[in-house]
DNA sequence: CTTGGCAGTCTTGCCACTAGAGTGCTAAGA
DNA sequence: TCTTAGCACTCTAGTGGCAAGACTGCCAAG
């Protein structure tokens, strides 16, 4: 760590990038030997094991036993990630192939969300979610109170994504059908177009007094606005049966531990919120511990934004093993997250 | 098979209920002197050995290799499950459990389907699924044509059972958002309270054309309706992570191809959906083989019915190894579902 | 019809052993 | 000073043999 910039020089660069690509296809511990004779380093293997010491000793790499060869380390594949991989720039064929997927599918926002998640996962091999938009952002555009009974009735919001909003609802005062829909009308007359933090309670409850309707009904309404906005990201995910065909999920305990986490769905949505509200377009590459700790840190993350019609920003990631190929991955990942944007651009 | 009511004397049915139940509850195959030494059955080994080689005969147990203990076969299953097991009554403190659980959780159909299904993963530390009922037999609520755009909107299709339907739409000749409510209006007064299949397409055409609006928006509706009324019924899961506890999903090829199939949901699916057609309330139980053959031939699946207040089925269901606890998943999984059924009429 | 005894079979765990892969160190050469 | 060949050493993974244990099936006596 002390010379950091002078212990990775290019030879040392080109070792520690070709170790990880080697560890990545194979996942077996490279040797220097093995090395020698897949690569051309264009020395022998005894200045490899010269070199991969001091790679060791940097924090690059590690070794599982006394004579096994070398590993990445999560510093190692930081660095491969950030300095040493080369960028993979997906074949024009592949970028069809994406779009493709997107042609014939519905134009509804959780469709195209879903569909695009599976693509991903089928294209990658590996574990896919995608985090929903928040509709913090979104336009206001419609609500509707809807008639069921003298004091039972559904209230819809609507944004420009969609339903996001309904509850079910009783009254104690009576109301009909034809009230319900004046309010419906009025709301709409008074709100629409505006941002949800427009819209002011008093403002609210000022609509239901002039209707001369209960207080109750401002309350309803209010509450599910509050629902509309509230932090209603969802986690849709594809391809848990990935994880079996990794070697480093063969230990069931392990295994256990990473299909628990995602079911609960929390921890993959924590893994991309900094990221979310940060976001700039850059992709987020979360390698080992930086994930946390316990059993996450075999595992890596990526995750790239992607965009609404009205700059709402979701997430699409995947979540591997820490031997991932990270540029393959990220290539399909950006290209299924851009076809996605611009599939919900054209809505 | 020939004499099966001859064959299965008193003494046979109690050893094979014997070994089904020891089966169950260690995952070894069961041994004579095991069976001696752990319960009461008042004869020796070697005439438990007599009795065994006769249950094997008759269809009733295999045994995995030569110097192994019985196995129950599906046919032991069934006949257990049929005609030797003791039903279960939960207790009363378990039954006030199951209904805690639906006390503190939303009212909405989507939500309290899902709490049901994670509330039996949890309680059965199995693979809980509940398929969401059809809206078919739903009464038609409402329709609400919302004004994006001249050229842009959304159409929402409600039910009792919630929001059934939404879709965005575009139309070629400009349309007001005036326009838009006064046909809603227009539709709701029509078809309020009717039965999807009563809704005629010529009634919905005239409706837009008395408006003196396109034929084209026509279409929109009639398409969103036909959504509505579609088999657009939904599978929810919950509890994975429980098929790894199962020792005889530690073979991960086997692991894979369940996994696989519970992420495609269509196999979850077709499992319960003649059931669900031919429905009374009593559960059903579907043993190996019956699922199918291939993996799933190691599973075994009981569901049971749940009703919405206006008499929409849905199933809620276990999947687990064959060896299951029939008799105490059944009590938890009927009383789970009444407690969901109960909550769906409060609404 | 039941039962104890016995021979036979198959699995499982253990141990020792070997082959192989890989390392670090040293000393010589460039 | 860097590189390299050689060597001794270490650790793992795989193999074969062996003994223990768990069952069964069969037989003959009760």
């Amino acid at each position: 760590m002390s010379d950091d910039s002078v212990a990775l020089n290019k030879r040392r660069a080109f070792i520690l990038a070709t170790i990880v690509y080697e560890y990545i296809e194979t996942a077996e511990p490279v040797g220097s030997h093995t090395l020698t004779q897949k690569y051309r380093l264009g020395v022998s293997a005894a200045t490899i094991r010269n070199e991969m010491a001091e790679l060791e000793a940097a924090g690059y790499l590690v070794q599982p036993h006394a004579s096994a060869g070398r590993v990445p380390s999560d510093t190692g594949y930081r660095t491969y990630v950030d300095r040493l991989m080369e960028p993979v720039v997906l074949a024009v064929e592949d970028q069809r192939q994406i779009r493709n997927e997107f042609l014939a599918a519905s134009r509804e926002l959780g469709d195209l969300i879903e569909n695009a998640t599976k693509t991903l996962g089928r294209l990658t091999s590996s574990f896919a979610f995608a985090v929903t938009p928040a509709q913090q952002t979104a336009m206001f555009r419609h609500v509707q109170l809807i008639w069921f009974s003298d004091r039972a009735g559904l209230v819809i919001v609507v944004t420009a994504l969609g339903v996001a909003a309904q509850r079910n609802f009783d009254v104690t005062r009576a109301v009909t059908a034809d009230e319900l829909t004046g309010l419906s009308n009025r709301f709409n007359a008074t709100f629409g177009g505006k941002r949800f933090s427009e819209i002011q309670a008093t403002a609210v409850r000022e609509v239901v007094a002039s209707c001369g309707l209960a207080d109750e009904l401002a309350e309803i309404v209010l509450g599910a606005l509050a629902a509309s906005v509230g932090d209603e990201r969802t986690v849709v995910s594809s391809g848990t049966q990935h994880f079996l065909a990794q070697p480093e999920f063969h230990d069931l305990r392990k295994l256990r531990s990473i299909l628990n986490m995602v079911e609960e769905q929390k921890a993959l949505y924590d893994f991309v919120a900094e990221a979310m509200n940060t976001a700039g377009e850059a992709p987020v590459v979360k390698i080992g511990h930086e994930l946390g700790d316990g059993d996450v840190s075999d595992c890596s993350v990526l995750a790239v934004p992607y965009r609404t019609s009205e700059d709402a920003i979701g997430m699409l990631a995947l979540l591997g093993p820490r031997r991932m190929p990270y540029g393959k991955l990220l290539a399909i990942l950006a290209g299924t997250a851009n076809s996605l944007t611009d599939s919900l651009g054209q809505r």
